[in-house]
DNA sequence: CTTTCATTTTAATGATTCTTGAAATATTAC
DNA sequence: GTAATATTTCAAGAATCATTAAAATGAAAG
């Protein structure tokens, strides 16, 4: 990950429909979810759906594959997570007390 | 953190300008820097630098305040954890791939 | 109290981004 | 082949965002 990819991955989460489709793959897990389902999901129209899935998709932290005639769209697992490495590394300069907020049971 | 705030955050470090500031502020620790060397750092105008400013205190990721005739711009490092955790937590799901990432010396 | 310095605000402009609905594409089923 | 389903693309308009330069604020120094 470097500044321009993180810049867009900043770019896709900063809008409410898009973060609300990016929750609801991530919770579909590594199987993922057809565009119809993922628009039903968010309450959006399906050319919106697919207008905010190409922007994640651009972004990386979703990918997406035909199947039949419906396409999936899932979590990019490791894109996330080299997402937020950056985000702590680079952005944050490895901050201790930032870091310590990603620890389960932290004290944050 | 709930979505809003962190939509705003995510628009926060969604622009190279701010995200350039929000690093340098980062690296500067908790004294912070004051706007004219925060400009200077990122190599842009008084008042564009301001612009941007304005959008990262908004955010809260960064605090502001008044000292003598310049004003201090400062990391708010905890809020910067919170974001993390509720990136996390909340859009990530807990995911535990993802939360490898952020140990250091980590296999990501 | 006037000047100087640091910063913010404003206003104008251009550039992106979002939304909507209609039309286009592509895949499967009959 | 024709119809039905799933998704994307397109075009138009509204809304938001970024940049610039100039003017305004506000604090301190002479």
């Amino acid at each position: 990950m470097n500044e321009t990819e993180a810049l867009v991955a900043f770019a896709a989460l900063s809008n409410v429909t898009r973060l609300r489709i990016f929750r609801d793959l991530v919770r579909a897990g590594p199987n993922g979810r057809n565009a119809g389902d993922v628009a039903a999901g968010v309450g959006a129209s399906p050319s919106r759906a697919s207008f905010h899935l190409a922007a994640l998709t651009k972004s990386k932290l979703v990918s997406s594959s035909q199947s039949a005639r419906e396409v999936i769209y899932r979590a990019e697992f490791d894109n996330i997570g080299a997402f937020v490495q950056y985000f702590l590394e680079d952005c944050c300069a490895n901050d201790a007390g930032v870091r310590a907020c990603c620890v389960g049971g932290g004290k944050c």
